[in-house]
Order: C-alpha cells, then structure tokens, then sequence
DNA sequence: TCCATATTTCGATATCTCTAGAAACATTGC
DNA sequence: GCAATGTTTCTAGAGATATCGAAATATGGA
C-alpha cells in the first residue's frame, strides 16, 4: 500500500461515524447494506451520511453497488488488512516491537479453534 | 485500546509529517531524536514541529523526555501495535478475511530467520 | 406519465487543523 | 547575572472538514 492510501484511509478512520460505518459494514459482511439503513443506524441525515460514505470510497475502504432504488454499501476487507500490513511493514523497520505482539494477536485470531470473532 | 485513543492516533497518522515523523523515531529506537533534528529533518519551523510532536505525544505515539537543552523523542512502539490489534479485534470481527494476510505479514516479520526490517 | 422512494449534490455555516513568526520559557556556560 | 541555545506557547490567518436543509437525480410501480 502506498503511504498516500494509507494517508486516505487514516483520515477516514479518524472520524467517530465513518469508524462506525467500517465496523457496522465489516459485521455485515458480504450482502452490505443499504445508505438509508447505515443512515438510520448512526442518526445521521441522509446528506451527512452521503458524505461520509464517499469519503470512506474515495479511501478505497467501502464499495458499493446499485440495487434497484437502493444503494449497497460493502467493506473492503482488502484495505484493512493492507493498512495493518502498511502498519507492521511500515512501522516495524529496523524494530520487532510493533510487529511480534500483532503476531500474537494474530496467532490468536485466526487459529483453527477459534471463534468467528477475533476478540 | 479503546474507541477514543483508536480515533486520536488515526488523526495524529493521518497527516503526512506526523507519519514520517513516527517513521523517523521508529526507526531511531531507544535513544530517540531531538525536536530541532526531527524539525530539521522535515524542514518545517520549530513551532509547526511542537505542534505535530504534541499532537503525537496527545494520541501517545511518541514520548519525550529533556536531556540537558533538548528535548528528546521516542517511538511508543506499544501504542502502533496496540493499534494493530485494535484494527484486527475490531475489524475482524465475525469475518477472517482481514485477521489471516494480517497473520501472514506479521509470520513473515517475525521469523527467526527474517531479517531486522520486516519489508 | 406521474408519483413515491432512495440517494446524491449543492449551498451555507460552524468548527477544526495547519502553518509560521514573535514572544516566552528552560537550561547551560561564562 | 547575562547571553546563547533549544523548545514551547501565543496569535493570527488560510484552508479543510462536518453538518444539514433544499434541490436535483435515479429507479420502480400504478
């Protein structure tokens, strides 16, 4: 990932709502939802909302789609986990501070045992 | 690591100096980098520097101690991996698709045999 | 075609962020 | 005590961001 995506995506994510939206999106997986539905979850106007969600486009973290009146919205899984790798590859250089505890946390998400959620 | 840390360090690493300036003191390790050398190094006035220092230090990114006339930063490497978990915890949640090329990365960083940088 | 629904774009406003010069503060050495 | 050095705080201004109502756009159905 270059450093002006990575840049994109953090200034999307710095931001209490569209935090909310990934995670909101990241839970609702592949079928996505539509902007009214996410609008409606957060409180927000439906222009507030539009907003948010081309920000969080134009960072490559959501996609969406038309549905008939609807629009869809999905996360893209690939941005998240490119900007943890821009964040060990990036941040470990030189130091294995940064990078062995995500390991760890890693290790624990993914092993075949665990749940479905990683926490 | 809570919601609000989370959102003050995707602010703080989302703006282009303060990125570098992590890189740089990640990189500088334990002994760290004075603010006039950072300053120097970014070609930014001191002022603008203490700005983006403090705006780090605030999200706990950096540390900084006074040695003599300078004061000096560090990396705080817990905070950058304590922001990889939050992103595998939070996002993975319910889905594996970010946890497992998070995993990849990080076995690959981490290595006994992978070199010092992790790229 | 006309109306209802879903969303985006536009326009305006309030707030926050970034920048740097000037002044203030802290430390050291003479 | 005084001057030099290193850094921060203050002040101000330019630019970016977040918010929402109103208007515009796109789709589907009667």
């Amino acid at each position: 990932m270059e450093e002006r995506q990575a840049l994109s995506i953090f200034a999307a994510l710095s931001q209490e709502t569209r935090l909310r939206i990934v995670r909101l999106l990241v839970v609702a997986g592949e079928p996505g939802l539509p902007a009214g539905a996410i609008a409606e979850e957060m409180g927000t106007a439906a222009s507030t909302m539009s907003f948010h969600l081309k920000e969080l486009e134009q960072a490559g973290l959501v996609r969406s789609r038309r549905e008939s009146r609807s629009i869809i919205y999905t996360a893209e899984y690939g941005a998240l986990s490119g900007l943890i790798r821009f964040l060990m590859e990036d941040c470990c250089a030189g130091r294995r501070e940064v990078c062995e505890p995500a390991l760890a946390v890693a290790t624990g998400c993914c092993a075949p045992d665990a749940p479905r959620a990683c926490s």
